[in-house]
DNA sequence: CGCTAACAGTTGCTTTTGTAACTAACAATG
DNA sequence: CATTGTTAGTTACAAAAGCAACTGTTAGCG
């Protein structure tokens, strides 16, 4: 039986996931100078609060390399800052200041579109096999 | 109302291509020395036959660049041949050489058992919506 | 304690990607 | 046919990612 390139699901998923990304990338990246790892780490810490490097790192499975220049980029910006944990010196707890709040919410707005953008092509119900489908193959490996 | 982080499906569809190209990565990476942008390269040559490198960035919606650098690391590794178009001196037909052959029908073999692993966790109707569902999404910005 | 191992995070160096400018060939217009 | 524009593909330079080695800190164990 031939091998069907389309069908390839890693290949699926990743043109999928290319087309959904670049949607939302324009308007990071224009209006903020902010990378695809940066736009993460600011949402976690928007959606979970504080939180160490090593947490994002487990949490979105980023390399730790990543998450440090990510995190950096981000305190020059100004939209994050750290303290060390008084109980663990090594751990540093990241969360966002006041203008990384703002940001936060102005591409939470965006997001909100880009995912309306998106999900306007599917049902409903497409949208709730998708995620559930999509949230299991994310567990792959772990 | 609170955005939710993991229902975003850019994020979500990339954390899913991410874990599904893991598992594929592993076998031409470390077998063949070959990058992401090589194995597409010679999965199109392979499933579609002869493409010029315009053809190929088409269909992958993949940046022309890459397409020649994966081009050049493919020929320098004897998988790939070049004949210029005499119709149009400007387009470089592109095939596999004998040896690109048996590397892309050992990795299409790959390629079949690491569909396999993903799909298991999956109900086949499940993989019939998914499949669905990414394909309209893939051609979402053009 | 003192020693070793493990851990959080960073930095330096190499590889890969992105962007823009380039070459060479064709096509259209006057 | 000259000139201008367009196309296929490459290359040079800058930005980003990956990897390995490093610092500083905690934890375990003799």
């Amino acid at each position: 039986m031939a091998f069907s390139l389309p069908d390839f699901l890693p290949y699926l998923l990743n043109q999928a996931a290319e087309a959904a990304s670049r949607e939302f990338q324009s308007r990071y990246r224009s209006r903020y100078g902010m990378l695809r790892t940066e736009w993460r780490v600011l949402f976690h810490l928007g959606c979970y609060g504080e939180l160490s490097a090593k947490q994002i790192c487990e949490r979105a499975s980023i390399h730790k390399t990543k998450v440090s220049r990510a995190v950096a980029a981000l305190q020059a910006k100004r939209y994050v800052s750290r303290t060390t944990d008084p109980d663990d010196r090594r751990r540093e707890v990241l969360s966002l200041t006041r203008a990384g709040k703002r940001v936060f919410d102005a591409l939470q707005v965006d997001a909100e579109e880009c995912e309306a953008k998106l999900t306007a092509v599917l049902t409903p119900q497409e949208q709730a096999h998708l995620r559930s489908s999509l949230a299991k193959l994310m567990h792959f490996g772990s």
